[in-house]
DNA sequence: AAAAATAAATCGTTGAACAATCTTGACAGA
DNA sequence: TCTGTCAAGATTGTTCAACGATTTATTTTT
């Protein structure tokens, strides 16, 4: 346990907390979210978890509709279409632009080992946070602070479109051996290389997202 | 006035009021807020009041210090870095990969029209304004609601790091022209041209806000 | 003058209260 | 049966008062 419970000030503990309970699908998409009950199951006051609202609100997990509650996010193909669009212009240039002696290369070479052990062991669920891992790390090339907060959540979001999604072997998986041709192009220099095959990753994964979802009857 | 002021709820309302006294500099930056007497200015209960802190502050605008409150962020030579590390990679990607007959366009242009009036009537506060409208179309261009909210909260730190800096006319008239020749090329179809030039632009007009940052101390 | 102890101010959080708004369901009329 | 009205109930929006915890300022002690 890594705790440091008093460190933070409780609103943003009780954002982490419904974060948590959202990317675990323990709270489902479009389920209103009563002030009353939820923050006497949380044990807290009504007006800490509206803060706690409020800044999962700004980040596109909930929803909030004056007068009605908040609503959990209910991602559509339109959000997912966006977000992909954002990791395309994101990712591909801050690898395109890298230096391979960044020390974000090494969290990226972290992922794509812990991705591989994590699929020997049939372990899905920690094949896609590797991979999560990984992206982070490739954004984290482009050494701006806030493109990385802005990056991790779009990536919360979309944690959010996959927990509606089933059989996540198909939907990490075949991505764990692309993650380590991109590493292995961008260390050896040729990050023009590494950005294209991330492009067409990208592009590639997007379709496979958005055939799952709508799969479901959106 | 296009005023609604009951459409929406009152923390973001709060939260609009207390951006707009960052911008015009009625707050200085590192100013504590103390949450007793500012909520009592504006006439709302702390809790309310509270709530806009939490807004302004995943914005970045303000700083929130645990038990010793929130601050108006200074803006620092790394902040300002980074922020235009993240235009470089946003608009000028946003610029290249843009067709010339988007909608964003038009709002280009309305800009460089309305920059070049203001420039006339020497209004280079006006200047200033359409000169963040034209970027901010810049980034419409990628077509992504998540990447044009994101680039709005930027650009208001920014706009809080301007703040500081006097001679507005030194500030942003040198890139009116600039700005009608990048939409030019871009009108054109040369957007390779045109990201190339918003490229050297924006270096540029880093290093004219570092020096003239550099120059008032610290 | 430095350190320790004390007092004052401020934040963090809670619980209760009430107005404003939304939802529900009964009911009357066509 | 369908539709519109209207009151009752529930939920959010906002405020207020209170109190423990932490920080800051002040005074006392060494």
């Amino acid at each position: 346990m890594t705790k440091q419970d008093t460190a933070l000030t409780l609103a943003p503990r009780l954002a982490e907390k419904i974060r948590d309970m959202l990317i675990a699908g323990r709270l489902k998409p479009g389920q209103r979210l009563s002030e009353a009950s939820l923050s006497s199951d949380l044990d807290v006051s009504r007006n800490s978890l509206r803060e706690a609202f409020r800044l999962l609100t700004t980040e596109g997990l909930l929803r909030h509709e004056p007068n009605r509650g908040v609503f959990v996010s209910t991602p559509s193909m339109a959000s997912i279409i966006d977000i992909y669009r954002v990791r395309r212009l994101i990712e591909c240039r801050a690898l395109e632009q890298a230096y391979p002696q960044h020390p974000a290369v090494a969290r990226m070479r972290a992922s794509v080992e812990k991705a591989l052990e994590c699929r020997e062991a049939s372990d899905w669920v920690g094949v896609g946070s590797a991979n999560m891992a990984f992206h982070a790390a490739i954004v984290d090339l482009a050494d701006s602070a806030r493109l990385s907060a802005f990056y991790g959540q779009i990536a919360a979001e979309l944690r959010l479109s996959f927990g509606l999604l089933e059989d996540p072997e198909f939907l990490h998986a075949p991505y764990v051996d692309m993650n380590a041709a991109i590493l292995a192009q961008l260390e050896e220099g040729k990050t023009s290389e590494a950005a294209a095959a991330l492009e067409s990753y990208l592009s590639r994964s997007e379709r496979t997202v958005l055939a799952a979802f709508s799969r479901l009857g959106h």
